[in-house]
Formats: structure tokens, sequence, C-alpha cells
DNA sequence: ACTATGTTTAGATAAATTTCGAAAGAGGTA
DNA sequence: TACCTCTTTCGAAATTTATCTAAACATAGT
């Protein structure tokens, strides 16, 4: 996916507060769903996009589908960012 | 614009190229699009972006529009992924 | 004041994204 | 197998975003 996925889904609002959420440790699809306005169907679909682009993982569990964050992509974003932010491209220190 | 206009602002695979040619320094707007199949028109809307987003910072000189990276912001950017990549908040060691 | 150059704004269109309701899929359990 | 719950997929509508051309704006030089 290589970052163009993953900032386009970062993009998003509704997914950017999914991950907030999950920063609390996983969760199941439809407590995610529970906490925002708009319909399951919509959220999934948010999820999806969120997987497609790595940022989470999902793990099914008797009849749940679980969600988690995928820490290792947030290192290749924060290796970016940091391309613009900090140095050249190691960082200081 | 808080971060949210700013990750709006990244999502766009045009404005992170922009982005990249700002790292060498900062550019006309004109010599900006030449390195584009665009119109300059598009552009200058990319630039917009980028600049409600406070990602760039403009600089008139002579009848020329220098732009610029504005690497406060990165540095904001950084810290909301760092919450998700490294540690709780304030990283490691 | 006029022209020329560099850039943005306006208005319109095309394309992509978000959203919904309804239906389908997947996994248990009776 | 049939049923129930959780979640996704489908098809369509609504909203947003990207793009273009043409026109306007700004500034410098003549």
């Amino acid at each position: 996916m290589s970052l163009k996925e993953t900032f386009k889904a970062l993009g998003d609002p509704v997914r950017r507060e999914i991950l907030e959420m999950l920063k609390g440790g996983a969760m199941r699809a439809g407590d995610i769903a529970a906490c925002f306005e708009m319909s399951q169907a919509t959220v999934s679909y948010h999820l999806s996009q969120l997987k497609k682009a790595d940022l989470v993982r999902e793990t099914k569990q008797k009849n749940y589908i679980y969600y988690e964050l995928n820490a290792s992509v947030f290192e290749e974003i924060l290796l970016w960012i940091k391309s613009f932010a900090g140095g050249t491209d190691d960082e200081e220190a």
C-alpha cells in the first residue's frame, strides 16, 4: 500500500476517530459503529478502508470481528513525516 | 486548522508530491505547476489547500509567489502519529 | 496608462467518496 | 437444517473533490 492508501485513509475524520478509539484496545465492529450516528454499513465501509490501508488488523473470535491498531504502519508514516519535520531522514541524535 | 484540514490535505498524491518538491527549498507557483501535467489553475488550487492546512507558507517577491514548507505543522502531525506508533505520548526513552 | 508576466478566482463539469437501506454471508446453537 | 446474531456487500443517491477554460487580479516595466 506504500503510504498512498494510508494517507487517503487518514484523510477522513471518521476514520481518524475510529483509530483514536482503538488506542484503548481492540473493539468489535458493532461497538465501534455504536459510537457513531451512522449506519453500521457505513462504519463497515470505513473499517474496510482502514484495513486496506493496513492501519488496522482484524481478528475473528466467536462470531465477532475485532479490530485493532496495526502499529507498524504508523512507524512508516512517522518516517515520512520526520523527513519534513525533523532533519534529513535519520532524525536528531 | 488543527490536523483536520492537514490530514485531508495530505490525502492527495499531487499535494504530497508538491511537498516533496519543496523539500529542496522554496519554489515559485509557476515552477511547481510546470512539473505536472495539469493546468496552472489546478496546481494553484492544490497550493491553496496546502496553505489552508498550514503545510506551506507563501512569500511574495517581485512579481513571483514563492511557496515553502512550514515545518512546525509537520511537528504537530508527528506528535499525532507518535501517539499511535511509539508509546503513550512521550515516546520511547 | 498600457502591456506583459505570474498567479489566483469563478463557474462548470467530471470523477471519486461517503452514505444509506436492503440483502447476503459467516458462525454459532438448538 | 433452521434460526439468530454480527458483519459485510450491493446498488443507488447525495455530497465532496479535482479538474478545466476563461476571466480577473497583481505587480513590474515601458
